[in-house]
RNA sequence: GGUGCCAUGGCCAAGUGGUAAGGCAAAGGUCUGCAAAACCUUCACUCCCCAGUUCAAAUCUGGGUGGCACCUCCA
């Protein structure tokens, strides 16, 4: 597999650290809010990182945190009026139900920040002894930058070359040695949530969770660790300051970070106001439309989110589904028969189709031309398989589409079987099937229309009408 | 000021030297009682502009124009 590497810049072949296994550590959201859709991107973009490394054969230690402490989770808990561990349990649990509506399946493990304070401190402490960090006088501890020579070797951001702005202006107050020094342990304010440690009551500073929960789970060195462009500075320089100035080994091997999601070609973020939540979206579309949308561009490039944009990947959506149903179809009645010469030429036709996806997917996840793939496959499968075909063959589409579909996360609901329609709507369907016996026109198109209000499709199949619910 | 990214048909989008994938939308057709779905056909002699390199450029180089992001909490 091919990673577009954010540390050195170009595209490289992947070799993991230990041979079989993949370590990923993916930066998570801070839990003080319903995730927007902007979130929702590197959630989705990862998790099919970690399905097509599976697909490859790797065991695979997916690790994603929450962040449930920092200045946001105290305001937003105050505001509400309940306690940050509250707060935190509230969204951790509404951002598993976004996730799994969007497909993301859980980590391997989702470690909590506030339940890490032990490993957060030791890594202090390590930095304090080797004179990477340094304590000031209120308790605060600072990250000494001039300390790590290395400093600025992701983002390209030399300490010189920046911008002075409000940040310097608003370090005026404190006792940091360098405005470039950041704080790693912030000394406890009236009110604040608290903890123990050898230079006061106090909380970790954001980027101090990252290097220490990565590194517990995954080893002081691992494979690839993601997150959103915007990461790239200060917050992931700053992990790996923190890090190889605590270790003296390398951090991570391979960087990955994902585009941004505009909304009228601007970036979408809170301060801005122009943010969706993935629960609004839920309201007016399923959600998996939301990933067929974010995988239907390169996880690099800015997209530009429109509700126009998400119907559409609804409707491509729709088509996969469509073919995944007409296969199971054919399926229950397929004819239990070597292949021909055509359905032979077809599983030859199935294998390049997936050779093109696998080809793609392992280019630095190209899922827009992997997508491609599966569409000409559809094409192709619609246009060859009927209702006598054999089971071989259809068994054979019906594997490679899935295959590749599993590893997009796509088309995972279950067909609707007969046992997920409601009876009045089955009734309906044999109402209607007996109205036109009858040649009662009027009445079958009566029922027709009712059980499209209702939200169901009726589909005519070469072996008799279907019916089915529609996506939306 | 520093750093980086992008510009492909009505919309989205892949394609980084060999003659423009795929999806959505649209139009015509086949099938069909109507519809739905499916299939067939049509839809970029052209990839922001100008110059250059090359037998060959959407792809490389230089210049220009336009747009975006990071340098501050942010996926």
């Amino acid at each position: 597999m091919v990673i577009y590497n954010s540390l050195t810049r170009k595209k490289e072949e992947f070799k993991p650290i230990h041979p079989g296994k993949v370590g990923i550590y993916a930066c998570g959201p801070t839990v003080y809010n319903f995730i927007h859709i902007g979130n929702a991107r590197p959630f989705i973009t990862f998790d099919v990182l970690r399905r097509q490394l599976e697909r490859e054969g790797y065991e695979v230690t997916f690790v994603q945190n929450f962040t449930d402490i920092d200045d946001k989770m105290i305001k937003g808990a105050n505001a509400e009026g309940i306690s940050v561990r509250e707060l935190a349990d509230r969204f951790i649990a509404e951002y598993y139900t976004d996730a799994k509506a969007l497909g993301i399946r859980p980590a391997t493990v989702h470690p909590r920040a506030t339940e890490h304070i032990p490993e957060i401190i030791h890594i202090i402490q390590r930095l304090i002894d080797n004179g990477h960090a340094y304590v000031g006088k209120n308790g605060d501890v600072y990250y000494r930058v001039s300390a790590f020579p290395g400093y600025g070797k992701l983002s390209g951001q030399r300490m010189e070359d920046r911008e002075v702005g409000a940040s310097e202006r608003l370090d005026v107050e404190t006792d940091k040695e360098d405005p470039a020094d950041f704080v790693v342990w912030k000394a406890q304010k009236p009110g604040e949530p608290a903890w123990e440690s050898p230079w006061g009551m106090g909380r970790p500073g954001w980027h101090i969770e990252c290097s220490a929960m990565s590194m517990k789970y995954l080893g002081e060195s691992f494979d690839i660790h993601c997150g959103g462009k915007d990461l790239l500075f200060p917050h992931h320089e700053n992990e790996i300051a923190q890090s190889e100035g605590a270790t003296g080994k390398p951090y991570v091997n391979y960087w990955m970070h994902n585009g941004f999601i505009n909304v009228d070609n601007q970036k979408m973020s809170k301060s801005l106001g122009n943010f969706f939540t993935v629960r609004d979206i839920a309201k007016e579309y399923d959600l998996e439309a939301v990933r067929m949308f974010m995988l239907s561009a390169h996880y690099r490039s800015p997209i530009n989110f429109s509700r126009d944009q998400i119907a559409s990947a609804n409707a491509s959506l729709q088509r996969l589904y469509t073919a995944r149903d007409q296969m199971l179809f054919l399926q229950k009645n397929a004819q239990d028969r070597p292949m021909d010469d055509a359905e032979k030429a077809l599983e030859t036709r199935l294998s390049d189709y997936e050779k093109k996806f696998d080809a793609a997917m392992d280019d630095d996840l190209n899922t827009a031309d992997a997508i491609g793939a599966i569409f000409e496959e559809v094409r192709d499968v619609n246009s060859t398989l009927n209702d006598a075909s054999s089971r071989a063959a259809i068994d054979a589409a019906l594997r490679s589409f899935t295959g590749m579909t599993d590893v997009l996360g796509l088309v995972q609901k279950k067909p609707s079987g007969e046992d997920d329609i409601p009876q009045e709507i089955l009734q309906m369907v044999e109402d209607r099937a007996q109205a036109r016996k009858e040649k009662n026109w009027k009445k079958s198109d009566e029922l027709r229309d009712a059980i499209k209000a209702a939200g169901y499709i009726l589909e005519d199949t070469p072996k008799g009408q279907k019916i089915r619910k529609a996506m939306n």
